[in-house]
DNA sequence: GTGAAAGCGCTAACAC
DNA sequence: GTGTTAGCGCTTTCAC
């Protein structure tokens, strides 16, 4: 039996694979050549004066002139394709996100980066990496000549040996971990400011006894944001109880959490959840069986969306400046782009604020 | 002064423009060169075996081994840049859109697009043109080269020439909107039976006076939905009511339309939104009203996005099959790619469904 | 089976 | 100012 091929998969299917020998990019789009042979010149001079800024200078204006309105006329375009090959850009980033654009603040990282790149002139690739066993296979196509560089967000951290390899293969790569690798750069959501932030507001409100909750997979290690969960509760001179703590699987019902949190005793007056979701599910609980936010139970949470401003009760949130976040994860792409060879790997923490609403009022005096 | 250069522009900022001319594609990664010297092969059988489907028998078995054996070693990676040069194909679509991804069903599209095309080897390239000022930009970049086909959703309707020229360029294109070009192919929602279906729900449930909330802008000529709305009224046997129909700005707020809606004699009892935005801050006003849903006022909305199923009142919904829709765009385009001659325009109109919750009970007698 | 050669459209070094 | 030339990495044709 031949064995399977070991080789760098291009990420196309076998017969796309096959059929990609068909067309032929000539056809009908206009060249520099076309619009050299009509006017009279070298597609040398074309090149200059269509698509070399700073370079007018090296033909006669009037010639130029000629030139420019002639590639009008006919309806040149650049050839993106035939650019990269020569200057080894490709002026493309690739957003390759785990996480659903069903989740807002997935939705908004997306639109922030867009915004960024595409003032830039960069143009945005998108890679859904949701479910997870699609890792793999993304990395497997991510090459130089696709892109001149990934952001890779909240992906899996055990994915070393490929981001070495994208490394080395001169792709500009940024992640929100660290990866150990030298010149990858690291940008991500500062979790334990934004932990601090929430329990010391809530501590301000008199709330003595506040759960945090955090996602099930993160738990161990102790995640940033628990840390900024001890840290401020130390500073507000409050007891760290672990039971407060509560591990929770995104996506289940928001029931079950409302049942942990009364098990608990004292009972906690005041919550910080781990998303928007769960927040405005527990809400909705809380307010079924007949209790009310903040009078019985105040509610913080992480992330700052468009579904938490416009809730019946609207949400204090901790807003985690994605517009800020896309702005220093593309400045570093172009950083990277520029500098290839630089080792020092830069981190760079966004801080989050803290937006308060009604759903974290003062603790009732019991 | 100089004129204003005519020229299409290649849609990169000026300095990088000038930037672009540093890197080289060369640099670390491994070429099919390498490994034929390496192995004492040509390039071409290399070719032939890596990046060659169905063509492994044109090498011998053995050295073909070797030069797997040896690409794989090296993290040898097609470079695509190359290979698109040489084959005219770019693997990859354009999604422009005209709205953010704030709204669900831009979100859920994009998702379903992302499906779609990376199942069949495609690349997403995403556009975002929020707000409508980035339109022009984004048409004058769409150039062979860069990708093989593009889909315009809910894009403005008055950019005929654009479109022309793009199709002139070999690109394959879609639009969800008659364009009178021929060999662009159309794929819609249909909205008109997305109306019929909700009407008739809401006729069966007693309701006889069924408002219909539709949007500001697209109000003339008359829309789809409204069409479909008058026809299922007719179908129930009830008579039309110009007043009934409600053009409404997306994004104000939603107490005016319940106000709007309270003017009407005699009152209707039931609603159909234009989006699920609209239905979820009504709902909202109506409670906050001393009012409910549905005894009071019974809603469906087009779009089963996610927030309306997990909404306080879930709502009733017309599912518009993003799913069927990404697919159906998708092939049409890779049909495209195949044939980019063929003249004919096909037509494709996504059936709607109707998903009945608790937003859309029985009309309350009065 | 294998490889030499051509060329996709563009940019850049350099000669004139 | 302008043109010649080379070549980015790949696929494909065709001769051997």
């Amino acid at each position: 039996m031949p064995m399977k091929s070991p080789v760098v998969p291009s990420g196309l299917r076998p017969d796309i694979e096959r059929a990609i020998s068909r067309g032929r990019l000539t056809g009908s789009a206009v060249t520099i050549r076309d619009i050299a042979r009509r006017v009279g010149l070298s597609h040398t001079s074309v090149s200059n004066v269509l698509n070399r800024q700073g370079h007018e200078t090296a033909v006669s204006p009037r010639k130029a002139e000629r030139i420019r309105r002639l590639a009008a006329r006919l309806g040149y375009c650049v050839n993106h394709t035939a650019r990269s090959l020569r200057t080894g850009r490709t002026a493309t980033i690739v957003v390759a996100i785990c996480g659903s654009l069903k989740y807002p603040y997935v939705s908004e990282l997306v639109e922030a980066f867009h915004h960024q790149l595409s003032t830039q002139g960069y143009r945005l690739n998108l890679e859904l990496m949701y479910p997870l066993e699609q890792v793999e296979r993304i990395y497997a196509t991510l090459h130089k000549g696709r892109c001149d560089g990934v952001v890779f967000v909240r992906a899996p951290a055990n994915v070393q040996a490929h981001l070495l390899k994208l490394k080395r293969g001169g792709l500009a790569v940024v992640t929100t971990w660290p990866t150990g690798v030298a010149g990858i750069d690291r940008v991500d959501f500062d979790g334990a400011e934004a932990s601090r932030l929430a329990v010391q507001h809530l501590a301000e409100q008199g709330h003595r006894r506040i759960a945090l909750v955090v996602n099930k997979v993160e738990l161990s290690p102790p995640s940033a944001r628990v840390t900024g969960y001890r840290d401020a509760l130390k500073g507000a001179g409050l007891e760290f109880d672990a039971r407060l703590v509560i591990p929770w699987e995104v996506d289940s019902e928001a029931d079950g959490l409302w049942r942990q949190l009364g098990k608990v005793r004292p009972r906690p007056t005041a919550v910080c959840t781990y998303n928007e979701e769960i927040a405005l599910q527990l809400i909705h609980v809380v307010c079924a069986n007949g209790m009310r936010v903040p009078a019985d139970l105040a509610v913080v949470t992480h992330g700052n969306t468009r579904v938490v401003r416009h809730a019946d009760v609207p949400l204090t949130a901790i807003d985690y400046g994605y517009a800020d976040f896309a702005r220093a994860v593309v400045d570093r792409l172009l950083d990277r782009i520029q500098h290839p060879q630089e080792a020092k790997s830069h981190v760079i923490l966004i801080k989050p604020t803290l937006i308060v609403r009604q759903s974290s009022g003062e603790r009732r005096e019991p």
